[in-house]
DNA sequence: CCATTTGTTACACTTGGTGCAACAGTACAC
DNA sequence: GTGTACTGTTGCACCAAGTGTAACAAATGG
């Protein structure tokens, strides 16, 4: 009979896991993505390569095997949100929230190879981060179409899953450029609700006076 | 001395290029992507392996080789307007010109591997067009910031640029749909106007009354 | 006709990824 | 405990995408 979870197995396979994903993005980390081969991975976790893939189908799944979270947090913005909230009260929540990342921001601008220079400038890597992208907006739009009863192939749900993801995706990579021109939390953190507002402002109440004159 | 256009040599360059693709995306539509391999295709076209990967950087871009149009064309979208049009507007008109597509829709359709099956459905083709279609908004972004004269990092630009080649690309869908569904070319454009307007008022008019209770 | 440029080729090589059969440790029933 | 089914790991052979390089051949310009 199989045992879904809290077995011995389960434990050693979540370690042997967790060990591949680590040990591959601390070699990632100071060498870079091209320069290490998943040989190299395997031979460094003591483990044979066939056990790479069969944790991690593709090389740059070793980088973005967290993507699950952003993935929930965008979802629950959506199921999860209180009464009288609309989807975008939500995400403008989501979105302030973001000032919570600033320190893991910080920390990660110490690295030689933050993970922000990982992905920027690797092609595959900035494709599969694209797809990734990509998958949360599906799983928004369905959940927004589930909500608002729309027809099957409604190309609504979809558009405003889209700016809503494009909204989240920009004010994160805004909030990091603060962190890394510098200044003080609450600097950036005032910054960064101004940007928010301004933002949802704008997709508040329409995008017809973009640009302004 | 280097001639840019017009010798005999850009020519036969050309000339091969254009056999390349058009021997690969027969063979692709054919047989799919993945059952065709890059030494069959040379094979085909009568050309070395190397000549195929000096032409298309990735076996993918076989297949989106003319994904510069697209880009094209949206950027034209702001940049080539009338006066006293908005970039919405611009876009819409955009939008409802989609219909110009439904008789390529039509003919795509009787083959055996419309262009769409071949894409959805293969991961890497599907990266590939994320890739594409991101590469997209960043033009338009860039393009929209100038017009703006956003302070550079305003993520304002690209949530816009993001929002309406959401918008496009997801009408376009739609309409690729109905074209499927059946229905006279009247009947299809009628639907697809109206979701147009459906699309753009929302945009428009601000997403916080979405979903409609 | 000669020299230079440049697209094409052959070939060896690296690397990501798969299939398969064998192996080893875990789970479980008795 | 012991046997047995299960399942994660392994080694290995193999495929295909993509690169580097040096040689080749056609086009260009003088």
């Amino acid at each position: 009979m199989p045992m879904s979870a809290g077995g011995l197995r389960e434990l050693k396979k979540n370690r042997t896991r967790q060990l591949i994903a680590d040990t591959a993005n601390a070699l990632f980390r100071a060498r870079g993505f091209d320069e290490v081969t998943v040989d190299e991975i395997a031979a460094a976790a003591q483990v044979s390569k066939k056990t790479v893939f069969n944790h991690f189908p593709t090389k740059e799944d070793l980088v973005f095997y967290r993507a699950e979270d952003r993935e929930a947090m965008s979802l629950a913005a959506v199921t999860d949100r209180p009464a009288g909230f609309s989807i975008l009260d939500s995400f403008r929540a989501l979105c302030l929230a973001q000032t919570r990342f600033i320190p893991g921001m910080r920390r990660d601008l110490v690295h030689p190879r933050s993970f922000f220079d990982l992905v920027s400038g690797n092609p595959s890597l900035e494709r599969k981060m694209h797809e990734v992208n990509e998958r949360i907006i599906r799983v928004l739009a369905d959940a927004l179409a589930a909500e608002a009863g729309a027809e099957p192939g409604d190309p609504l749900p979809r558009i405003v899953a889209s700016t809503l993801v494009g909204a989240q995706r920009a004010l994160y990579r805004r909030l990091r450029q603060r962190v890394r021109e510098g200044g003080s939390d609450e600097e950036i953190g005032r910054a960064h609700r101004a940007d928010v507002e301004r933002v949802f402002g704008l997709l508040g109440n329409g995008l017809g006076g973009y640009p302004p004159v």
